[in-house]
RNA sequence: GCCCAGAUAGCUCAGUCGGUAGAGCAGAGGACUGAAAAUCCUCGUGUCGCUGGUUCGAUUCCGGCUCUGGGCA
């Protein structure tokens, strides 16, 4: 028998926090956060994350699990996920998946397959080298060699995916494609090792940007900056993974000293705006969940929880 | 009041030696399977300020006007 598992998405703003912490109320559950910056110690203004107090006693799982100089991956995230999944089944309550990433959300719902292998950060390099010697059509080509398939759908600007599909080649000796193949038709045929209920939260484009900049003016007043500051004065380049988050590394030309303020904030505004219509792509095609358009309920929680509520009416012993 | 420089896509601007125009940004759409808040792809018609004139033909040249900067009084 599968076991439920709700799952809550949303671009960034979306009001994702206080209607999970709602829903968790009505359905005794626990929330795990599927967010892949929020895992990281101390990036809390920037990342919005759950306050303490906004969690009203509800257990929150995958919120500040590394420090902000080690390295995240869907590999650890989905590990790590699907031990709390069962952590909570074992509670007798009921798992609750919260975030903007995709990505993840769809590795936990599709069980997605990961080899136990390590990157091999060598052999990255060593490719990464070669495309800044050759160019980016040289390693194309050299992907086409071994990975046609895979070649035809990765643009060769797109240096990154090439790099990791000739890496994913020499490590295996199997194209990329083809386990991508395997694991796409998972979700072609729904299947899923829980019994789920996915939502995701949208509303109007105009409402969705005109809320991201408020909150950026809030975050700033909260005291993003010093929080910022306080990675940059400990070395924390831009080459980790956790500054390249939204909301950090805007402001490292102002901490250089190279730009000014203003000009980091809008474009983090900027930057928190494509991230938004990135994450939409991502939901309306790279999953299938139930659309729920928060202004349609006047942004109100306890109606939104309502609706998810009718979905859910199997779960709820009451 | 006079002089100078502008006025072209939502914004910043380029350009047309006279044959009705194009970049960046914004915006829109999309991809994605061990970096994903990352990475990458596609999409540009607008009374070329208004108005006369020259011309086969003006956004382009000439005149006037309006507006916006800057300078001089």
């Amino acid at each position: 028998m599968k076991k439920p598992l709700v799952l809550i998405a949303g671009p960034t703003a979306s009001g994702k926090t206080g209607t999970s912490v709602l829903l968790a109320k009505h359905i005794n559950g626990e929330i795990i956060s599927a967010d892949s910056m929020q895992v990281y110690k101390g990036m809390d203004i920037g990342t919005a994350k759950v306050k303490k107090e906004e969690m009203q006693g509800i257990t929150h799982y995958m919120i500040d699990e590394l420090s902000p100089n080690e390295p995240c991956s869907v590999a650890w995230f989905k590990e790590r996920v699907t031990s709390y999944i069962e952590q909570v089944y074992a509670k007798g309550k009921i798992p609750i998946l919260v975030g903007g990433t995709g990505f993840y959300i769809n590795a936990i719902l599709y069980d997605t397959s990961f080899d136990e292998m390590q990157a091999d950060l060598a052999y990255r390099n060593e490719l990464f080298e070669l495309v800044a010697k050759k160019g980016n059509t040289f390693l194309h080509d050299k992907l086409y060699i071994v990975d046609p398939i895979s070649a035809a759908t990765i643009h060769p600007n797109n240096v990154k995916r090439v790099v990791r599909a000739l890496e994913y080649y020499h490590q295996t000796n199997t194209p990329i494609s083809s386990h991508n193949e395997a694991e796409k038709t998972k979700r072609a045929d729904n299947v899923s090792p829980y019994d789920y209920t996915f939502f995701a939260l949208t509303m109007e484009r105009e409402l969705l940007y005109e809320r991201i900049n408020t909150r950026v003016e809030q975050m700033l007043a909260e005291g993003l900056v010093q929080e910022v500051q306080t990675f940059f004065d400990k070395g924390y380049s831009l080459e980790l993974t956790s500054m390249k988050a939204i909301g950090y590394k805007e402001f490292f030309p102002y901490l250089k000293g190279q730009t000014a303020l203003e000009e980091c904030v809008s474009s983090l505004k900027q930057n928190t705006r494509h991230y938004a219509k990135r994450q939409l792509t991502w939901f309306k095609h790279q999953a299938d969940p139930i659309l729920i358009e928060v202004d349609n309920y006047h942004f109100d929680t306890s109606l939104i929880v309502d609706h998810m509520l009718n979905h859910l009416e199997k779960y709820c012993q009451k």
